[in-house]
DNA sequence: CGAGCGATTGAACGCTCTCAAAGTGAGTGG
DNA sequence: CCACTCACTTTGAGAGCGTTCAATCGCTCG
């Protein structure tokens, strides 16, 4: 419904799209998942304040490491990936981000990776400077936003066994899972899954090569654990045996 | 100096030793790094009310991913390992604690991980609930442990790099070179590094086997960038190679 | 219908793992 | 004081999983 709009014109670069004066939380897609789920209406209204509504083209870049991290954002519709990369190009990603999600937990200087839109994609951007100075008038907002880190972070520990210790097809089973459990707190549905990201993408957030990951889809599909769908989808055709095949049991 | 004093009697458990009452936190060798550092001595005080000090012998468990997460701990002596497992006892390591660090920053209902002491440890122990009521009453202390989990944020994003994109020379020599940093922060020389885990343990923090991680040690030894000296000590003996080996160029 | 990009499939290579044995060193007991 | 023990580390040989390089397929969009 979010994408239907957005696809229908191509827009250059973020743009500002509502924001202080006018009142871009009313229709928020976040509204429910987010930090704002958490405030009352006085917070809300400060926020809104600070708040600027943003749209951003598919594969546009938000940020980029390094650069001085003058804004956070709250994704509220589509998706973006963050990245880290190496001299030569080679790619880690560290994250997909959905509806609700907050890109820059990691409130340090300057951006530790580079966040670009996987599909058309609407943020609410917060100027870092004026919402540190909420967080400090409004301590049950950092509690929020601490317990958000504390999540990522507790996610950030998941995936750091998933790249260290799993196969390619416990990695791709996992991936499946965490994208469905995601999907179920978006209040859709576990199936089928849906995958906004390319071969590439995925490659580069599990730790494999696009090869590999399209021979393990190839795989699963053969052995009957998914079906592979039109659209970017994937059905889960034995959500216990993909399970199992996660934990690597 | 701690590890002497430690080294001297045997522990059987985790012992209390120091805490309310007591001033434990007046000879606390985490004072100037950690929480601590960003408190006033009205709140040193009431932290110190709830703390305890408590004593950890080499090899035993602090507490174990999954069980309630009861209290929270600050890392004043030692060095301790937080590891997740699989099912068929394949082994993440996240990370490796010192002196200043903190234990459960991931606040969630039950601890995430297993934490384990890699050598003697002292430790100051926190109650979750009276901790969490002394972060809604001071909003310094919660603001500091919100950016130490920023930290460990970006850390873990580091890690997630290193797992799934690094060759394991490049993972041995990024991992030498943050034992370094850690150990300027620490107030120690940058040369030559310790290491107080064994090569198992290393394994498990990089993605590799044991005997990935000693061919690999021998062959930066050969090449002459690291040379290996008693103690469980590496000295590294041309910083800029194995600065250039750990990024990749 | 043709162009172009992403995905899939194939074949061969190589880095890391697995399995196995020898080496090393700290702690123990004779 | 020295030999023994046991755990950890190192070294070796061979195998395998995932990668690399390359070609084909198939969908989407002009």
């Amino acid at each position: 419904m979010l994408s239907q709009v957005m696809d229908a014109d191509g827009v250059a670069h973020a743009e500002p799209h509502g924001g202080a004066g006018r009142d871009p939380c009313r229709h928020c897609g976040a509204r429910a998942l987010s930090v704002c789920a958490a405030l009352g209406p006085d917070e809300i209204r400060r926020l809104n304040e600070i708040a600027h509504s943003i749209r951003v083209e598919q594969h546009a870049t938000i940020f980029e490491e390094g650069q001085p991290a003058d804004a956070l954002f709250n994704v509220t519709g589509g998706t973006v990936k963050l990245y880290k990369l190496l001299p030569d190009g080679r790619r880690q990603i560290t994250g997909f981000l959905v509806t609700g999600d907050f890109i820059g937990l990691a409130l340090n200087e300057s951006y530790a990776y580079t966040a670009e839109a996987v599909t058309p994609t609407l943020l609410c951007r917060f100027p870092r400077r004026k919402l540190e100075a909420l967080l400090d008038e409004f301590p049950k907002m950092q509690r929020r936003l601490f317990s958000m880190a504390s999540n990522e972070l507790a996610a950030a520990q998941d995936q750091m066994l998933l790249l260290g210790r799993k196969t390619a097809r416990e990695k791709i089973c996992s991936f499946l899972l965490s994208l469905s459990r995601r999907a179920v707190l978006q209040g859709l549905g576990p199936n089928p899954v849906h995958l906004p990201m390319g071969r590439g993408d995925i490659a580069d957030y599990l730790g494999l090569t696009i090869e590999t990951v399209s021979r393990t889809f190839t795989q699963l599909k053969t052995s009957g654990t998914i079906r592979i769908e039109p659209g970017s989808r994937i059905r889960i055709a034995d959500p216990d045996g993909l399970s199992a095949i996660a934990e690597g049991s």
